[in-house]
DNA sequence: TTGTACGCGTTATCAG
DNA sequence: CTGATAACGCGTACAA
């Protein structure tokens, strides 16, 4: 018994039902014959059939189910985004770099946010596992090496941005960690403070923490005759520590202008406000540049001064450096390391 | 001929490629046992059987495939969430609350971000359809009321957060926008601020906009012996018209304090620097206070007044009602207005 | 150039 | 309680 009954169009199946004979018996001709019309764009049919095969799809607005291709092909065109937290600006910057990229590719992103749980990192590997994507794009918490070696031991690719995780080697993108420090903290010295504190969240094993924590103590090293400084790390939550490591700072400094690093946006707030609280203006009493720079960073205070990342470049660049891999280049692992901007502001305007 | 050879556990097959088969031969069982376990949790089986599948799904770290899951049952258990901006608070928060829950309830989410771009309003429904999402969380720009009539043409169901598209009938979870205007504005006038102006981006057909500018003109209507008040939209990127509406509040207002009910977060950000270009001090020479409250808000300036709305639990919220009608409950569509809390900072403090 | 037939991994139906 | 088997929608050898 060969083929189903034809309906007639008035059925009006919803088109998520419509599979790949409607859209034959529409056209007249068979199953095999629209599936590659679908895959190799019509080369090998006649003007004839091409025609009617893309009339009816048209007519029906049929679109071919990703699970029945999927299953099929054993690839499900789906890639597996892993973010420390959606309410982190850097984060959601790569997001937006990534969908986009991932969109233009013809995937789709599947995202799991970590909200800064370190313990779902293993969870959103598994998770996205299990559905199938075929890559990752990892901006973890680097806590858990074990969960990245699960998806290295699944043999996806891995595309790990702004952290290393571990000594994987995988392909990493981030920003110029070196560079950017020695820019940062070179701006604050032209511009006249003398005393530096490091301020990071608590370093851990993430990686690009520590780069720009021991970049800083190389930058203070390098320059020993002119500038001292430390490094901070404020645990979350604990304002008091903060404040008070600000105060040290400034008691160590004698007549020293004093300045801060801010590892992050976070802590570039958390040290606005904690010398709103300790009274100090900012650039004047305290000079404060931070890692990243968004919207509202022109409005805190006097300004606050900022080392821009390129993050939708980051974002763009991961998902391509991805896709390539997912195409089977076998390449050693690269770093790409993208470079930062300097945004001078009032928070480092001693006048 | 009857099941496959059976292979050694050395194989070592990458989970990714384990099927069903595989754990029913290393169990001894059939694959529809297997299944039986995986989908009725061993209701049906001997004691026996089922601690060997247990041990077998355990042993090689077996999960089914998705995709041919979604094949067999229809169902993808995936969401489509659609968002018109990640880099917006807002957008991320719902977002946040969304996917979390998603997760609590076994599906996974899709998301589309339109980057603010009107044009691909449709093209994220009809993508999002493509992969055969189950449902659609909408938090869009409502200019494409059609994008919105693709989807419920689909069958499929729709939950709109914040804003209403067209009159459609769908469910929706908002902010108490009448309410939150009537405090937000009360706030003002108690804190001794006489004419008012509400700014908002373009309203166009945004509804939560709409409302939000309507109850903010009520009560202006209501009070009309003590205050005054206008609208203004704040064309994107037009910092000079904002600044002139600012200067022509306060000239018209003569001796009278002003203030600025902004309705949302980035128009709060614009009204602060604006009034940062003009020299004036907020809270003394303006009032403000917006819809939103990021974590920056406490300190731009003297610290942005706001109302907070309880994003995570409108992710929640939506995402359940979403959930419930997949599992087919058939109501009449519901408006779900949750309530905002008013924060009070310095930027409507006088003194 | 086009059609037939099979299998991808699951679930569901029907026997046993 | 368990096993064989037929779909689900698609891509692709293979045949015509």
């Amino acid at each position: 018994m060969p083929r189903p009954v034809i309906r007639p169009v008035s059925d009006q199946k919803p088109a998520e039902k419509l599979t790949i004979q409607d859209v034959a018996d529409y056209a007249g001709v068979s199953k095999a014959t629209v599936s590659r019309y679908l895959n190799r764009g019509g080369e090998q049919l006649s003007a004839d059939v091409e025609a009617r095969v893309a009339a009816a799809i048209r007519a029906l607005g049929y679109s071919p189910s990703p699970m029945a291709q999927g299953l099929k092909r054993g690839k499900s065109r789906l890639i597996g985004l892993v973010v420390a937290d959606v309410s982190n600006s850097f984060s959601v910057a790569v997001l937006r770099g990534v969908e986009k990229a991932c969109r233009d590719a013809g995937y789709m992103v599947m995202l799991f946010n970590l909200g800064n749980d370190e313990q779902l990192e293993r969870e959103a590997i598994r998770s996205l596992s299990a559905y199938r994507v075929e890559g990752f794009i990892l901006h973890t918490l680097g806590h858990d090496a074990g969960a990245l070696a699960d998806a290295a031991q699944l043999g996806k690719p891995v595309v790990l941005v702004d952290r290393k995780v571990g000594d994987a080697e995988v392909d990493l993108v981030a920003l110029d960690n070196q560079t950017a420090v020695q820019e940062a903290a070179g701006h604050l010295v032209e511009a006249g403070y003398r005393r530096l504190l490091f301020i990071s969240e608590p370093i851990k094993a993430i990686s690009s923490r520590n780069e720009r924590a021991r970049a800083f103590q190389a930058f203070v090293a390098e320059h020993v005759d002119t500038v001292g400084g430390t490094v901070f790390e404020a645990q979350r939550g604990d304002d008091d520590a903060l404040d008070e490591a600000l105060r040290a700072l400034r008691r160590g400094a004698g007549q020293a202008p004093v300045a801060v690093l801010a590892a992050n946006a976070v802590i570039s707030l958390r040290v606005a406000a904690s010398a709103a609280r300790l009274g100090w203006q900012l650039g004047a009493d305290l000079g404060l540049i931070g890692f990243d720079d968004p919207e509202w960073a022109a409005l805190v205070g006097p300004g606050l001064s900022a080392i821009s990342q390129p993050t939708d470049d980051i974002g763009r660049v991961a998902t391509n450096c991805l896709i390539e891999r997912l195409q089977g280049t076998q390449l050693p692992p690269r770093r790409v390391l993208l470079p930062g901007t300097l945004v001078t502001r009032g928070s480092t305007r001693r006048a």
